[in-house]
RNA sequence: GGUGCGGUAGCCAAGUGGUAAGGCAAGGGUCUGCAAAACCCUCAUACGUCGGUUCGACCCCGACCCGCACCUCCA
């Protein structure tokens, strides 16, 4: 079976493949860099990595460009207010999106663009929008005309016919022929950044600078088009029109949109006090690849209900999934190789696959992945498990960590070095050993201080950091 | 009003026209110097409500109730 991704366009589940069989060129709509970014932003990024992740999987290539508005009326705004200019306004916010990114484990994009650099490319593409009549003057700013572009409506599926066969419409302050034109070229204003370019003395509007930037990268239809659930109308669709009036082409083949997140089963918003960023999650003493987990563990399609406990139970879920694998790599299992496990390797490799593609159900996947570690877990314990069987269990979990990646704990600064905790559990074995249990105790509880849990197994006394 | 999404066990959540994956929590057990940790077992006569179609529906159709999102900046 091949890929299946939802495609808002068509509002079906359709069979994926790129363009040239080989290579997904994908445009995802990256950060406005004005603040730090919220939890809620970061579910769709984790859709976007997992996204990235699986196409890769399945042995695609990406071309995948991200990009970063670093130019907006808020990031106008608040530079304004600060006395400082948009650059080096949002410059610290791009660094902190940028290392939230690494913190969460996102690969990096083959292609990060900032918006102030392409402005060239916007004024061309609003050049080619008035050479096909698509554009008007009011007020010394640039606008799209939609009543040009008899698609419109078709992404977000609105029908806008009534509206754009009516007359004037003027809902605003400045002198639109319809109320739904949007703008291409702001005229400059005093005391706010601007370009002199050919169209004028001004700055770009959001949408055109989607459409110009991807169209660069990725040339004029590209494989996927991704983002959140709320840009479909009005940006999503403004870039259709900015884009396909110029090509005449399908801009993008998909348009794939992540749901919402809410918190604790409301909408995340400051006056409400949930509102986090993922430092904030951190600092509460989250891991996050708990974070990341619970983002992931969510189909993309289905709001995802944030909450305290649902963190912790992901914590607890990595945690079980890190408890097999340190079981695979120390415990001792007879030699030779059972044929009931190698089968429950290979199918739940399947099964996983399966679930990834149909449309990256990863809670399927998921499912399937636990009840592979639980069968297992209850193979070793009754000998039909051996060591020839390590191999195809691994390779379970590599397969699930290529995507999901969480096995590896996030080591936390200042925490203890592996040797330095080596040498203790070392020496609570010998103070057991010499039945000196006051010690062996002491030592326990005070790795478990700095968030390292002991085992004692038939093997041996063996140490994981607390997820 | 228009468009779209959803209501499955304490919480999260998958799913199929033939009688409910998985995770967390909870209870029980194995192991252990006691613990901790780990592992195992148990845990929805039931899928918002009411009708209909069907031999059979949680899954199809209709109505209704509830929640949410977008239609304006928003991941």
């Amino acid at each position: 079976m091949p890929i299946r991704f939802y495609n808002t366009l068509t509002q079906k589940v359709e069979d994926f493949a790129p363009a040239d069989g080989k290579t997904v060129r994908m445009y995802v709509c990256g950060p406005t860099v004005y603040n730090y970014a919220h939890i809620g932003n970061l579910r769709t990024f984790t859709f976007q990595d997992i996204l990235r992740r699986w196409l890769r999987a399945r042995h695609f290539e990406t071309l995948h460009v991200m990009n970063i508005t670093d130019v907006d009326d808020k990031i106008i705004r608040a530079s304004v207010a600060g006395n400082v200019s948009i650059n080096e306004y949002t410059k610290p916010y791009e660094a902190a999106f940028l290392e939230d990114m690494a913190t969460l484990r996102f690969q990096q994009p083959e292609k990060i663009v900032r918006a102030t650099e392409h402005i060239g490319e916007m004024v061309s593409l609003i050049q080619s929008l008035t050479e096909k009549g698509m554009t008007y003057e009011s007020d010394g700013s640039i606008y799209y005309r939609i009543g040009k572009f008899p698609e419109y409506g078709k992404l977000s599926h609105n029908d806008f016919g009534g509206m754009i066969a009516g007359a004037r419409v003027d809902v605003d302050e400045y002198e639109k022929e319809n109320a739904r034109d949007f703008v291409l070229w702001k005229q400059k204003k005093d005391g706010e950044p601007s370009w002199n370019t050919a169209i004028g003395d001004g700055r770009p509007g959001w949408h055109i600078e989607c459409s110009a930037m991807a169209m660069k990268y990725l040339g004029e239809t590209l494989d996927i088009h991704a983002g959140g659930i709320d840009l479909t109308f009005p940006h999503h669709e403004n870039e259709i029109a900015q884009s396909e009036a110029v090509t005449g082409k399908p801009f993008a083949r998909f348009w794939i949109h992540a749901e919402h997140l809410i918190v604790e089963g409301q909408k995340m918003s400051k006056s409400l006090g949930n509102y986090y960023t993922l430092r904030d999650v951190m600092q509460m003493g989250y891991q996050p690849e708990a974070v990341r987990y619970l983002l992931a563990s969510v189909p993309y399609r289905n709001k995802l209900n944030f909450t305290f406990d649902g963190l912790k139970a992901a914590a607890a879920s990595i945690e079980r999934l890190r408890n097999f694998e340190r079981r695979l790599q120390t415990d001792k299992f007879p030699d030779g190789s059972v044929v009931e496990a190698e089968e429950r390797s290979a199918g739940t490799l399947r099964l996983f696959d399966e679930a990834m593609d149909d449309d990256l159900n990863t809670a399927s996947a998921l499912g399937a992945l636990f009840e592979f570690i639980r069968d297992s877990n209850t193979a070793m314990d009754s000998g039909a498990f051996n060591a020839g069987n390590v191999g195809g269990a691994m390779a379970v979990l590599a397969r699930f960590d290529e995507v999901f990646a969480v096995m590896t704990p996030t080591v936390a600064e200042g925490g203890l070095a592996d040797e330095e905790i080596d040498a203790l559990a070392a020496e609570r074995v010998s103070a057991k050993k010499a039945r000196n249990f006051a010690r062996a105790d002491a030592i326990r509880a005070e790795l478990l201080e700095k968030g390292i849990i002991l085992e004692d197994t038939k093997e041996g006394t063996r140490w994981k950091r607390k997820a």
